[in-house]
DNA sequence: TCAAGATACGTGCATATACACTTATAATAG
DNA sequence: CTATTATAAGTGTATATGCACGTATCTTGA
């Protein structure tokens, strides 16, 4: 098994000593992966479903806000809305001030969306489920501490 | 500013209904990008850092080990290769089983890993120091213990 | 007013990620 | 001993990620 033959990529006794890159990387792989098992019969990634969710509760929000948002580069955002516009779940606008560009959700996507809950739900309880609501919840507030460590 | 106008992407004051997906992927994109900025100015993405210092811990081990402990698709990890084998900071052999190939670091990826070790404490240390050293070890536990409660 | 700076966005390039499919080699069952 | 199955790896395709650079538009100061 690698965990016994390679455990020296752990690299120390101490916990501390392993990289917070490498395991906050490899956490998301595998929770990203998770989800994807849950959402891939609808033909969205877990990514663009998280896209598809804020042009749903942020209507209208810009480009640049949602990019911020998400913790992501404006210009990754820009081609990772391109394959829901190609497939008509939403729509970038125009805004009044004429750099902006709004993101605008279609009725197509908010179907899509809704069907897909039950799927996310089922995603999200069953890991809940396997580390335990107290370890859950607190993961999910140091991912958000974390982020605000970062660039605060 | 954002946090004001759309709160709602949140979607609820439970925050357990925050997608965990898309908070831990919100978060390896911000470590991410803090452990760059310490890590660029050696031409070393953390990810390629990543693979190097298995290279060097794991020094012989085979692609499919390796892209398991990454928890990393197996052609991934292929790709991924291939930028530090162009810098000849690894090479990639046959094996006894030549089905197999085992990864090894050269002399000068080794010594470009000694180089970029303050860097990297820097970054580790500094994130350490941002969101306390008791969250910080925490936070390296349940990334481990996450992924062990995905794939076992 | 209008030139300089700030803001919003897109493209080129390189790497990161994974699935479907294929090839090559090893192990095993009958 | 061979036919089947299992294992290790690579390629094609599509999306994900971010930096450097460029364009268009808005804002502001002299």
């Amino acid at each position: 098994m690698v965990k016994q033959k390679y455990r020296a990529l752990g690299m120390q006794d101490n916990p501390k000593n392993v990289c917070a890159c490498l395991a906050i990387r490899k956490a998301a792989r595998a929770v990203t992966q998770f989800y994807d098992s849950y959402l891939q019969s609808f033909g969205l990634k877990p990514t663009q479903h998280s896209l598809l969710l804020a042009a749903y509760f942020a209507d209208g929000i810009t480009i640049s806000d949602l990019a911020h948002f998400m913790v992501m580069d404006r210009t990754t955002l820009t081609r990772n809305l391109k394959p829901l516009e190609k497939d008509g779940l939403l729509i970038v606008n125009p805004e009044q001030d004429r750099r902006a560009k709004k993101i605008v959700i279609t009725r197509k996507g908010v179907t899509l969306l809704k069907k897909m809950t039950p799927a996310w739900e089922s995603a999200q309880q069953e890991l809940n489920r396997r580390i335990g609501s107290t370890k859950f919840g607190q993961v999910l507030e140091d991912m958000s501490y974390i982020v605000d460590a970062i660039y605060w």
